[in-house]
DNA sequence: TGTACTAGCCTGTATATACAACTTAGCGAG
DNA sequence: CTCGCTAAGTTGTATATACAGGCTAGTACA
C-alpha cells in the first residue's frame, strides 16, 4: 500500500526535515545541487528540481552564483487558503508542537450537528488540541469529525501527525468555507493559549468538504497580540511585489 | 534591457494566452507533450516543465495516460478580495450611511510614512469615517491617502460617495495587502462603534498600490460581535457548493 | 598596496534518452 | 456478443550531458 516516493521528493522531505528540526535555520546555506549529486547519489537534474521545487513553495531561496538557503518568512499566503498550522510554523523556520488535551467519542449535538449535516446524536469524533510554535501556544484546535469518514481517529497520535495531514489523507479536501472572527476568549481558552484576560482572540471557524459532505468543523482560537492572517491581492495581470516590499510590510506589522 | 523569456516560459505563456482568449476552454485537452515536441521544436523535457508547471499553479490538469486539459475556472473569491463596506451592505439589501469624523491635512509620520514609502513629513490627508448598517455603527475607517495622488480629496463628500469610489475613479487599483488581526479596541474606538469594554474588534489593515506605488494606508476597525470576513476555497475542478450549502453556513454564524 | 582578472563554484536552462505506469481503443478468441 | 489482451499514446520520473551566466575568493600584475 506504501508507494514510494519520488527521489525528488525524497530530497525535498528531506530538506524540510532539516529546517523543521532547527538543524537548518533561516538564512542557512542548504546543500547545493552537486553536493546533494554526490551524498544522495541523484542526478543533478533531480536535485534541481527538488530545490527549485522548494523554492516555488517559499522553503528556500536561490541565487545563482551563491547558493540555496533556508527563507525566513512564508511568502504570501492567500487568507483563504487553507493552511496548515503546523506547516505555516515549519515554513517559518521555527518548531512546532502539538499537545492533545482531548481525542474521545461524541455524539453529535445542536451546532455542531447542524454544521457536519448530520443526525443529532450522530457519532463523531472530538479533538482538543493545543499547538505551539517554538513552545509558545499559538493555535488552540476545537474539531469534530465525523465517526465514519475516519474510523481509526482516536487511535491516531496527534502529537506526531497533524489532524491536517491525518484527514487529508482519509478523505480528499474538496471544499472548504471559512469565518473568521474577533472575540473575548472564555477562561478555558484563554488557559491554554496562556492569555490575558484582558487580550481578544482571533477565531477562525472551517468546515470542509469531502465528496459532497461535510466531513469536518473546526474553531481555530489564536492568541490576538501573537498571531495574524495576511494577504495579497493582485488582479490578473500585475506583476508580482518585489520581496523588499514584503519586507516593509513584516516592519508594518510590529 | 529585455531579457528574452526562457523557452518552457514561452510555451507556458502561449498556452495561458489560449486559455484566456477562450481558444481554449474548461475540459479542453491542451497539445501533449509530443505534440509540443514537433509544433514547438523543444524537447519533451521543456515542454513537461511547462505543463507540470501550469498544473502546479492550477491553470490545467494533468492525467496520465489521458492527457491535460483545462482546469474549472478559478474565479473563487478570495477574503482577500478587496472589498467596499458599502457594496457588502447593499448586497446584503440593508441601507448604508456614512458619517465623517474627520478630513483633514497632515503630515506622514512613522507607522504611516513607512506604509506610504514617503518621507516623514509629506504631505497626506487623513480621513475617519464611521459606517453604519441600517443605522448601527459596524466600521471604523482610518486611511491616510499620499496628498499627490489625490489632490481634491479634501473637496469630496464622502457621506455620498463613498472613499473606496472616489480612490479608483483617481487611481486604479493594482495592488493590495491585507493583514487581520483581533484586538481589544481603545476608548475612541470604542465609543465610534458603540461597543463595550469588554468587546473584541476585528481589525483589517489595508495598502493599496497603484502605478508600483503605495497610494493609501487604512485600519478598518470592526465590532467584534457584528462583524466577521467569511470564504470559500475550492481546489480546481471541483464542483460548486449548491446555495442551500452557503444557506446552512449562514445559519451556523448565529 | 591596490587593482584587475581569472578559476571555480553555483544556479538556470535545454536536450536526448530511457523506463515505468496509466488509459483507452481496438482486435481477437471464446 | 462478450470478455480479455494488446498496442499505442499519454504522463511521471530519472539520468547524463551541455552551455550560459552570476558570484566570489584568490592570485597575478602594476
Amino acid at each position: 500500500m506504501n508507494q514510494a516516493k519520488p527521489r525528488y521528493q525524497q530530497l525535498k522531505d528531506l530538506i524540510i526535515g532539516r529546517i523543521s528540526t532547527g538543524e537548518l535555520q533561516p538564512e542557512d546555506r542548504v546543500p547545493s545541487e552537486n553536493e546533494l549529486v554526490e551524498s544522495m547519489s541523484v542526478s543533478r537534474m533531480t536535485a534541481n528540481r527538488a530545490l527549485r521545487e522548494l523554492n516555488d513553495e517559499g522553503y528556500v531561496e536561490r541565487v545563482a552564483g551563491r547558493g540555496t538557503f533556508v527563507s525566513d518568512f512564508r511568502s504570501q499566503s492567500h487568507l483563504l487558503e487553507v493552511h496548515n498550522i503546523a506547516d505555516e510554523i515549519l515554513r517559518r523556520g521555527h518548531s512546532h508542537s502539538c499537545e492533545v488535551v482531548r481525542q474521545s467519542r461524541q455524539r453529535a449535538r445542536g451546532e455542531v450537528a447542524k454544521a457536519l449535516h448530520v443526525e443529532q446524536g450522530t457519532e463523531v469524533f472530538h479533538l482538543l488540541l493545543v499547538h505551539f510554535e517554538n513552545g509558545v501556544p499559538i493555535q488552540l484546535e476545537d474539531r469534530h469529525v465525523v465517526a465514519r469518514f475516519a474510523p481509526d481517529c482516536l487511535q491516531q497520535n496527534f502529537e506526531s501527525v497533524t489532524p491536517s495531514a491525518y484527514l487529508t489523507s482519509i478523505a480528499p479536501l474538496q471544499e472548504a468555507e471559512q469565518v473568521v472572527r474577533a472575540s473575548l476568549p472564555n477562561a478555558a481558552v484563554r488557559k491554554h493559549l496562556h492569555i490575558e484576560e484582558t487580550e481578544a482572540s482571533l477565531v477562525v471557524i472551517r468546515r470542509t468538504w469531502s465528496h459532497g459532505r461535510p466531513v469536518t468543523f473546526a474553531r481555530l482560537h489564536h492568541p490576538g497580540s501573537r498571531y495574524e492572517l495576511t494577504g495579497h491581492y493582485t488582479p490578473p495581470g500585475t506583476p508580482r511585489s518585489t520581496p523588499e516590499e514584503v519586507v516593509q510590510l513584516e516592519e508594518l506589522r510590529q
